[in-house]
DNA sequence: CTTGTTCAAG
DNA sequence: CTTGAACAAG
């Protein structure tokens, strides 16, 4: 028996609405761990990784780890029936070929709860290395949606370029050319602070960063790369979920964007960058 | 000659907004009691009868009845030209093949005519019993809304289930089924609640409703009906009228959906239910 | 968090 | 053209 019951059932929807345009259809894991998804998009150009720690939930119960496999779209059809201050249960017996989301209101005057077949949906579970990047790039995630949507008015793809004090996003199309460089925002407090940082762990990294620290820029190696901004504009689709998006980057690697969840987890997109001799493949 | 002022014309833009998805064309009776209009949907599956009282308007004279067609398309075209806060007259002379609306804006320096042809249109005046329904229940009109949109997503009909404590919801379609329960939602100020209405009338009634009284049920009966959502929602474009609705509900009668417009009347909605036997030819 | 508005998609 | 989603304001 599987049983996790979220207060904030917002997060829940918020998290669904930003992978169901990738992902039509996806194997949740339910394990004593959380509840957690490993799914390419139709494409297998991209991959997300979602994390919801048990611990993050307020009520989370999981006697053996159990696959749910559901349409997306359908799961999500079902989550927008909850309101954003509902309380949000999901249940699946061991059999487990149906799940059901239980909707309660703060009241506890209306309850609404919804079935839906799982599906059978067989993935190779992609083992993501846990690779360390050169370039670590924190900043806004509201900052971060808005350069991917100007920039996808001029053209389809961005090239990010990390340096130490700066991050710099290109793109070029028919109409023109474009470039948005976002300064690290203080160039003494992130010297101090990585100091602190390799003293106390990441925590104080944290603390400054929260602190009106617009970029954060942790870098080993300049780095270079270019996306689709289709798909980054996908992954923009979280930022609702957390103030600050996180974008990890090496030469030749996928990037890693991720939104972490308050006391939760993460999710996590994973893009491949585009090869130069590959451009002409791609159009 | 007839002429009907009302100060706060977005009623009757509201009204119009509600009613003219359903019906295309209806007969308007102009009497000294007031401006009503009965008319089955094109389909003649819903009924819709609205009533405003003479004595609801800012100005009302009407010397002798008239009836005016319209079609109410049309008619909403000409309203939309009337600010939300603009003041609305209508206008016909005894000769009556033409009405007239005239818009005023609260400072008077802005004042627009219509003028629209009418119609003759033969109908028969279906009279409609005054029933005593075996269920009664007022909800919120804005949670009926949310609950009728939020099952269209899911299938195409809900079976409206009243019980003395509670109304439940139910829909099934192809990606599952949905059930959405709302208590009643106080047991013991209900009580107090029935026999203050019986002493001191409606009056009471009406304001306890208003004071965070969620879901009010009075039950003669256990009814169980099913209904084409498709109806309900659009009735529930009333729902901008009145905080309020009043669902009516009989065995193997259509429900009436009320939305009560402060001071001068009402929108009622009349829906047959669907018949067990009659499920397949529906589909 | 609700409402109104505006924009895009089917 | 209609409806749902995104945005901004109260």
């Amino acid at each position: 028996m599987f049983e996790a019951r979220i207060l904030q059932g917002s997060i829940l929807k918020k998290v669904l609405e930003s992978i169901k345009d990738l992902v039509t259809d996806a194997n949740f894991e339910c394990t004593a761990n959380g509840f957690a998804l490993q799914a390419m998009d139709s494409s297998h150009v991209s991959l997300v990784a979602l994390m919801l720690r048990s611990t993050g939930f307020d009520h989370y119960r999981c006697d053996r780890d159990v696959t749910m496999g559901m349409n997306l779209l359908n799961m999500s059809k079902m989550l927008k029936c909850a309101d954003n201050d509902d309380t949000i249960t999901m249940k699946a017996d061991d059999a487990g070929d149906v799940v059901t989301f239980m909707f309660e209101n703060p009241k506890a005057d209306k309850i609404s709860d919804f079935q839906m077949k799982l599906m059978d949906i067989d993935t190779e579970h992609l083992g993501i290395p846990d690779t360390e990047y050169e370039a670590t790039v924190k900043m806004s995630s509201n900052e971060f949606q808005r350069i991917c949507r100007d920039l996808s008015s001029i053209g389809d793809t961005v090239t990010i370029a990390v340096t130490k004090d700066s991050v710099k996003f290109t793109t070029s199309g028919d109409i023109g050319e474009a470039n948005i460089t976002c300064r690290r925002t203080s160039d003494g407090d992130m010297k101090e602070e990585k100091v602190k940082t390799e003293e106390d762990g990441e925590k104080v990294h944290n603390t400054k960063s929260s602190e009106g620290q617009n970029v954060d820029i942790d870098l080993q190696e300049p780095v270079t790369l270019t996306f689709a901004l289709r798909y980054l504009n996908s992954f923009c689709k979280a930022t609702s979920l957390c103030e600050n998006v996180r974008l990890q980057l090496s030469k030749e690697l996928p990037v890693v964007v991720q939104y972490l969840i308050e006391d939760m987890g993460y999710v996590r997109f994973y893009l491949a960058p585009k090869i130069e001799e590959e451009d002409a493949d791609e159009s």
